[in-house]
DNA sequence: TTGAAAGCGCTACCAC
DNA sequence: GTGGTAGCGCTTTCAA
């Protein structure tokens, strides 16, 4: 089924073909008309590669993302799309799995379809090749954390600052024995977020003690993070999590050792995730504007009307909010009771 | 950068660089480390429209999901992606939403990408073309719900006799009022299921009183179809839901009224997806095999080694399995205490 | 307003 | 082993 059936069958040329089916002026209602249908009756479908390899100025827009599992990541995807899609524009997306070679790789296959713009929204250490390529194609990189590249767009959400409002509201209520749950502590991003609680948990609490513990992302990682804590005989009255999915898995852990939430330990999520207000208890966390980010994203990837290229800027920060749920209260008077497990119903 | 750039570069014709790089046999090995080298130099990129235009078969399978936000079609995605790319080939998404002409406009899409195989993993109705191009194309359906295609492979998971299972189950701790809530009773497949309930309700307590609510697939869809039945005056002991992803909405909303679960009432889920391990409490359903499920849509989609199209089979049926975790428990002798409602914290 | 034809970058076939 | 080259289906000049 090709443009040259359709010709063939409304009795003009594959041009014409052609312009009626991409909306061009200057062709007469009755040539557009037959056309029309004969394309339907056909059921005509455009070969997409054809007309990217024939066409002029692509229509789809690239994305690389760490985690495609935790809604964090899904959330930015979806406002990506749903903005491009907006402007015309979709949207092709690699899944990394955090696995620095599929980084590589899901850039190369991006690329091999030629779209207009590329995402990166990792937390991998980008490979230099991206500046190369940057020469060529306007390239946005979120929460590239501690190097912004040259000639790229650099966003990022101010996680100090979301972690300063985090730590500071726990100290607030009296907490002094806080532990920290990340992930893949080698990667630079969410290394400097660990570093981050742990320089301001000593600022804002000189005689605090503090740990951290690393899992991988997700629900299991969460629960198991905080299985090493509860067993490592540190009893820190708070727990601050990299993100609400880890938190998650974490509450769910203190749930079944029979420890309450918040009453005999705080915990907080990042992200302010749909799950986050679901979860029970509901988290405190720190909110980072994903449809904001994705916004930003588009826009410094797609020219807008009249432009050649996207207007370019270094970089780009938006703010955290902290949101206050069920998950955090004071800590209780006598210290957090250990050990107390019951039967555990529900783990594997 | 193309392939010419690089027959140029390692003094080559461009049919060399294309057999080297598609790791074709009978190529000198200097030349072919040359190429490789020229290749690398250039950063070159292999245009993957103008491959999959002149090339034979195509590597990528196309596949369309009803709601990317809900874990189970996000679970179905991967193990689908998971699978194909170890079988080489590439996995295409198009994600609908539940809007029926988004459907339509995302087969029409994925056709144009030229996929060798494409999976409808929706709960819409699909459109009749769908029959009209099984004839070129593999094509799987699941969860047709009622309508099987002719000449397409049916895969369907026996939700009837999850459902019956879970109704069982609850009939058997002493449940005589429940309840079901679902989403957009209009899709066909939908409506089917919530039949399930209902009739096997029937059967399983002749006497008992049911209601059905429908309400948005989401956290935020469950929680609001729990509200319209605490705020109908009908109190149910027991709530069934279409899907864990709803559920844990609805556990929420009974958590802000302050009614316990499983103490004040029972909730189930369905799908087994991973937050239902998680969730708090953890939620009591059915699980539906993601992995086999992704396994079987490759599987009648990829031809294996040596045949030239994929076995072909009429209609699958994947079984449920009930997981007894903690949101269900016999009902209380004294009637679930309604409007004891406590301050809403936490939902806006 | 429409048609003819030149590519887009690649693979695959046929020569050498 | 390697090179030449004919398309794949489409968009886009350039002519008519």
């Amino acid at each position: 089924m090709t443009l040259e059936d359709v010709a063939k069958r409304a009795r003009v040329s594959t041009a014409t073909v052609s312009r009626v089916l991409n909306g061009a002026r200057g062709v007469r209602p009755a040539t557009q008309a037959r056309v029309l249908r004969a394309a339907e009756e056909l059921h005509y479908t455009p070969d997409l590669n054809a007309r990217s390899l024939a066409g002029g100025q692509p229509r789809s827009l690239g994305m690389v993302v760490s985690n495609i599992v935790n809604p964090f990541f899904l959330d930015i995807f979806r406002s990506v799309e749903a903005r491009a899609r907006q402007r015309g524009y979709d949207l092709i997306v690699a899944n990394t799995d955090y696995a620095p070679d599929r980084l590589a790789s899901s850039i190369m296959t991006i690329l091999g379809r030629r779209v207009a713009g590329l995402a990166l929204v990792v937390s991998e250490t980008v490979p230099p090749v991206v500046s190369t390529i940057a020469a060529k194609l306007p390239i946005v990189l979120y929460d590239g954390g501690g190097h912004r590249l040259k000639d790229v767009t650099n966003i990022r959400a101010n996680y100090r600052g979301g972690m300063q409002r985090i730590v500071e509201y726990l100290h607030a209520l009296g907490h002094r024995r806080m532990a920290f749950i990340g992930h893949h502590t080698r990667l630079g991003p969410l290394h400097e977020r660990r570093e981050a609680f742990l320089s301001i948990a000593e600022e804002y609490a000189p005689r605090s003690k503090v740990m951290t513990v690393e899992s991988a992302d997700g629900l299991a990682g969460g629960q198991e993070a905080m299985r090493h804590i509860l067993d490592s005989g540190f009893k820190p009255t708070a727990i601050a999590c990299v993100n609400d999915f880890m938190a998650v898995g974490a509450v769910r852990e203190l749930h079944v050792r029979g420890v309450s939430v918040p009453g005999d330990m705080s915990v907080t999520g990042f992200d302010n995730v749909a799950l986050s207000e679901f979860a029970v208890p509901s988290l405190t966390t720190a909110d980072v504007p994903r449809e904001t980010i994705g916004r930003l994203i588009c826009d410094a990837l797609i020219p807008s009307a009249g432009e050649d290229r996207p207007l370019f800027r270094t970089e780009m920060v938006v703010e955290t909010q902290l949101i206050v749920r069920e998950s955090t209260a004071p800590p209780r008077s006598r210290s957090v009771r250990q050990g107390q497990r019951r039967t555990a119903t529900a783990s594997r």
